[in-house]
DNA sequence: TTCCTATTTAAGAATTATTCTTATTATAAC
DNA sequence: GTTATAATAAGAATAATTCTTAAATAGGAA
């Protein structure tokens, strides 16, 4: 049993076909997809899959932990890669890549935060030109 | 003449009551209002705006830098604050507060990051709960 | 001031992303 | 295998955003 079907079973979430192939195709491309990637890639092998199942099992999966939501510029795309880690984004074209930073995940907090209820996650966002964009535009 | 219509002179963008009016708004509210909002605002002294000009407007203040989108939970939501500093998200009511951090600003990026062309801001995000949401959830 | 032209606007249609409704199908427990 | 429940497909519905077109307006020139 893999590690998806796991949780499945220890949360009580029924194990499709629909749910394992979009599982598989998020584990299998680290590139930050949008839902619109993932119906097209799940398609090729589930020709009837409809996009709002692929809406409602990201939902699912997002709930139950499963994947993560990165919104940036109108885009919603998502994330498969759980541990802790920061994004950069290039202005031009769009491309999202993950970066690791330790100091910075081993800070304290300002403590001017103002009267905040409760920590969840920080994380840091990086605007700017990928490589090739900056070529480019040289 | 004020400072947007001075930013206007310098770029050579014409100064139209709409304009005038929906910085007005924004200069005014500092709770990152939706588009929506500032329609709903605006519309309190200029009736017949259209929503389609909102849009329009926003997207040339992005373009010129009077604004900045912020983009989070599927909400698109724009802020005036220019100056330097990051935001705190609650996951409950979707609040938006600004805090600053000049530890963090004054940080050193870590080498790592992967052949990446260029830098323009970066920039904090942090998800949790605010105080009120925090208090309910008990 | 008045006129002219390019730019901006309002209105509503069009598009796009996302969610809902309903009948059907598949899963997991028995 | 049977059954109750949850999940799915299909297409309709909704919401956010953008486009189209004709009319209005700002700002410069006469």
């Amino acid at each position: 049993m893999n590690s998806f079907e796991k949780v499945c079973n220890d949360k009580g979430l029924r194990i499709t076909h629909q749910r394992s192939e979009i599982f598989r195709i998020l584990a299998s491309n680290l590139t930050h997809p949008t839902v619109e990637n993932i119906f097209n890639k799940v398609r090729e092998d589930l020709k009837t899959i409809s996009i709002d199942t692929v809406y409602r099992t990201i939902a699912t999966f997002e709930e139950y932990g499963l994947v993560k939501r990165v919104q940036l510029d109108n885009i919603t795309r998502y994330d498969i890669n759980l541990s802790l880690h920061h994004h950069l984004i290039c202005s031009n074209c769009k491309k999202i890549e993950d970066f690791y930073w330790p100091d910075f995940d081993k800070m304290q907090l300002p403590n001017t935060i103002p009267g905040w209820g409760k920590v969840d996650m920080k994380q840091v966002i990086i605007n700017g030109l990928c490589h090739q964009c900056k070529k480019l535009k040289k």
